[in-house]
DNA sequence: GAGTGCGTATAAG
DNA sequence: CTTATACGCACTC
């Protein structure tokens, strides 16, 4: 598949807001896969998002079609059921290769289940790197697919949240309730 | 090169 | 238990 970078040449962005027990969801998506999902506050604010995220993006608001729909119906039930791992992704766009990896090893993290930053860091080889693997989670454009609130301090607190600590609570706290 | 950030281990208050 | 400090590394400008 081709590389693609945030400086080629535009290229469209299918985009949906999606309501659901935590807020309301942005989820946008290439012909490739699912490349964001955020909690946004509106729909002006989603918009800004992605235009901040995908400068050279159009974005393209009417229903999806196609394989988007289907993408983003998974990622709606994902957000009211239970979060699942086999939602195709493209995170190709605007990441590192550091970036992937520390991604990649979110996603072996079980739901319900909690790591660490410097866990995270040995996982992928990179023992030492805690801080850069917490720059690198919150850099993370798919909130609760790939489960960057699973990951908390070493020594028991929240740790950060891209959006938000009370969230990232919450996330926690009903994955737990989940499997009770 | 210098500055930044979703951390961690250690030591002291 | 809370605060201070030194160290850490990928990334950005």
């Amino acid at each position: 598949m081709p590389r693609r970078s945030k400086d080629a040449l535009s290229w469209r962005l299918y985009a949906q807001i999606i309501e659901c027990q935590f807020g309301r969801v942005v989820v946008a998506s290439t012909q490739a896969g699912i490349c964001y999902c955020g909690f946004v506050k509106d729909h002006i604010g989603a918009l800004d998002e992605l235009r901040k995220r995908f400068p050279s993006a159009i974005v393209v608001e009417t229903p999806c079609h196609g394989v988007s729909a289907t993408w983003h119906e998974m990622v709606r039930v994902a957000f009211t059921n239970r979060f699942q791992g086999d939602i195709p992704l493209d995170l190709e766009v605007c990441s590192t290769v550091f970036q992937r990896r520390v991604w990649n090893a979110l996603c072996q993290i079980p739901f319900g289940t909690l790591s660490t930053y410097g866990k995270i860091a040995s996982d992928i080889g990179a023992p030492g790197a805690s801080r850069a693997v917490g720059t690198a989670i919150g850099k993370n454009p798919v909130a609760c697919i790939i489960p960057c609130h699973r990951v908390i301090c070493s020594n028991g607190q929240i740790g950060n949240y891209h959006w938000g600590s009370d969230l990232k609570r919450a996330l926690i706290e009903w994955e737990q309730s989940v499997l009770r």
